[in-house]
Parts: C-alpha cells; sequence; structure tokens
DNA sequence: CAGGTAGGCTACCATCAGTAAGTTACCTCC
DNA sequence: GGAGGTAACTTACTGATGGTAGCCTACCTG
C-alpha cells in the first residue's frame, strides 16, 4: 500500500536533494496542519514521503528544523504578495491599502496552512518563534518603509510601534475572518483603513 | 537531594488537593516559562513540586491540561485587571484608555509567563488554542461591551473586526514592547488610542 | 483505636525524537 | 562499458518521556 509496486516503473526513486526537500517540506506542512505539531511523528511524516526518517535528519537536522523550514517558506511567500501589491500601488494611502488586501487574500487562500505554522511554531522554543517573529517584522519593515517613502524624513518610533499594531491587528483580523467568511479579504483590508489611516496619516504627514 | 531529609519536621506531608493544585500550577507555570512546553517534563514538574508524576496527572489529567489550566488562571488574572480598569471609568474614551492601560501594565509585570503561555499554546492541540482565543474573545467582548454602553444601539459587526484589530494589536506592540523597555504602559496606551480612536469613535458615534 | 478515604507512591509500558553504521543507485571519467 | 566516488538511502537501534495500573498510608471521624 505504502508502495505502489503494482506497476514497475514506480519504485521509490532516488531524487535530487532540492527536490526531495521541497517534497519533504510539502508534506510536512500537510501533516503538521492535520495533526497538529506535537501529534505528528517524524516517522509517519518519512512514510508519507515514501522515504526513511534518517533523511529528513539529513536534510533538517530536527523536528523543529523541519517546522522552521515550512515557516520560512511561508513567510516568503506572504512577503511577496504583499511587497508586490505595495510596490505596484502609488501614494502611502494606496500602499497601506494594496499591502493590506493582498495579506488578507493571502491569509484566506492559504489560511490553515498559514495560522497552523504560526501557532504550532512557538511550542518548538527558540528558532521558530524567531522566525514567526521575524516575518511579523517583515511585515511591520514593509510598512515602515512604504510610509516613509513619501515622508523623507527619517521614521519616528511612534510609526514603528504603529506598523506593530496594525500587523499584530491584521493578524487577528485574518483569524476572526476565518469565521465569519461573509467578509472579504477587501472589506477586512478597508475595515483596518478606516480604523487606522487617520492616525497613521498623521505620523507621516 | 529530592527529599530533604537532613532535618526531621520537613517530611513531605500531605496538602488538600486545592492547595497541591495551586502550588502545581505555580510551579508549572514557572517551569514552562523557563524551558518552553515541548522541554519541559512532566517528571521535572513533580519532582520540584516534590511530589511524584501521577498525582499531576490525577489532578490535570494530562500535561496539555496542565498548560490549560496555567493558561486559564492567566487569561482570567488579566482579564479582571482590564475590566475593573474599565469599569471604573467613566464615557468610552476614558474606559478605552483605562483598559488598554491596566492590560500594557499587566503584560509588562507578567510579561515572560504571559507571552510564554501564549505562545506555547498552540503547540498542544485544539484545547489549548480554544483557551487563548477565549481570551482574547474575552477581551474583545469587554471593548464591544464599554463603547456599546454609550451608544445603545446593537453594535455593528464592524465593531466586532475594529474589536478584533485592537486586541490582536494590543497583543503584538506588547511584545514589540519587551523589546523596547523605554516605552511605558501608558505611551503604548496612548499610542493605541492615537492610532484608532478616530475611527473607533466613527463607529459607536 | 477501627477503618474509610483522599493523597500519594513505585514500577512499568509505548511511543517517538534522534543516531550509528552500513548499502546502493547514479553519474563521471577513463 | 566498466571502475569507482559520491550522494541518496536504509535498517536497527537508544534514551527520554507522556501516560497508567495497582498498591500504600497519612489523616480524620466516629
Amino acid at each position: 500500500m505504502t508502495t505502489n509496486s503494482d506497476t514497475q516503473p514506480a519504485k521509490r526513486r532516488r531524487m535530487p536533494r532540492a527536490d526531495r526537500e521541497r517534497q519533504m517540506m510539502a508534506v510536512a506542512e500537510e501533516v503538521f496542519v492535520e495533526r497538529g505539531y506535537v501529534a505528528t511523528s517524524m516517522d509517519e511524516i518519512a512514510e508519507r514521503v515514501g522515504v526513511s526518517k534518517p533523511m529528513l535528519y539529513e536534510y533538517f537536522g530536527s523536528k523543529e528544523g523541519l517546522l522552521v523550514a515550512c515557516i520560512r517558506q511561508a513567510r516568503g511567500e506572504l512577503f511577496t504578495a504583499t511587497s508586490t501589491a505595495a510596490l505596484a500601488a502609488d501614494g502611502p494611502e494606496a500602499m497601506l491599502r494594496s499591502g493590506l488586501t493582498a495579506y488578507f487574500r493571502f491569509i484566506r487562500e492559504h489560511g490553515r496552512s498559514w495560522s497552523l505554522l504560526r501557532n504550532e511554531a512557538a511550542v518548538v522554543g527558540e528558532s521558530a518563534i524567531a522566525e514567526i517573529e521575524a516575518g511579523r517584522a517583515q511585515q511591520s519593515e514593509l510598512i515602515i518603509a512604504a510610509m516613509t517613502m513619501f515622508a523623507p524624513q527619517p521614521p519616528p518610533l511612534d510609526l514603528h510601534a504603529a506598523a506593530e499594531v496594525i500587523v499584530g491587528g491584521c493578524e487577528q483580523l485574518a483569524a476572526w475572518c476565518e469565521h465569519h467568511p461573509e467578509r472579504s479579504p477587501e472589506q477586512a483590508a478597508d475595515l483596518v483603513m478606516q480604523l487606522t489611516w487617520f492616525g497613521v496619516a498623521r505620523l507621516v504627514s
């Protein structure tokens, strides 16, 4: 059952490291989401990949390392989505709105895996938390950069703090939206704009 | 070493269940914060309490149960702090500001344990996440209640969403403030007010 | 002081993260 | 087309740890 040996060509083939790593991460993300980090065993991931456990350790070092790799990839995708959207807009208000919209769209599409990875990270220890925090910092700095782009003076410390509030607020709002699917990503972005734009505009005026 | 039997009076004494539970939770919170949830063993908690492992299972059912109990207690304390502060103020703006200030003060004082418990929760599975979410919902409903108190019509759905944003934003800002100790709880509360009050006021007008 | 009960213990199991040491498919270079 | 090096891969194990079964005993009540 595990090895599909009914047709001879499907024998487990060797695979270049990069490909195998991608495959492992895809399977790992799936299983982590399905079972949760603690309840997931490395043996199960290995079995689903069709490979033996030491390979996972060869490539990712530890269970935590595997989780961190999954998080890092997800965060890279999220950052690509938001920064692309933001940079395509003109003017600070449009940039913030575009970035927010892209954010809520991304979360809606990758919602399950994203929230799981975000949540499960903390249990692991230092490195996974650090990875999550790095993701938030990335989003926060994107906001700061976009806002500062039109207000050349160095950003006030309050802008950093405000960016943190927005990032945290969006995260929570995205989670809330999962239970309120009638709210579209655009509406969510609009609400954050209505709630905070007045305050942000004053900081970058 | 484990049993301090050098002086005869210090023999391990039996203790009523409620007291023992409190003691266990205090020790567990300490160890969870110190090591992180995954790296903490029930044997270690039991040893520090001065009791054997099955007692922990007798009282809390599982490692997860113990964590959930710790989180629930912390969340109760936080809610007491914020709701007391908010209800002592008059007028929606003062209420929100008081609640926020109390929140950031509480986090600053119980910061380590709070963030750890919050973070570590997710790794466990359903019930710990649920506990954390319940805490956020509690704060969010407090905000809604305080705002609605002066705007008798039923709260618009946007107010719910806005409350979620504020709760999430405060959480993130509190974490950020740990790395920026020059910012006082009052300043943090003030920043959130400046950033969001305009938007909130429009919802409850 | 009998004796019930709640608090407590020892000793164990099953699972799972992580590792050591060996095997083999595939590619390269003669 | 074969030698042989290397990277992919395996089997078989260990130690730690969450969780449990079954027994013991301190303390209180009568």
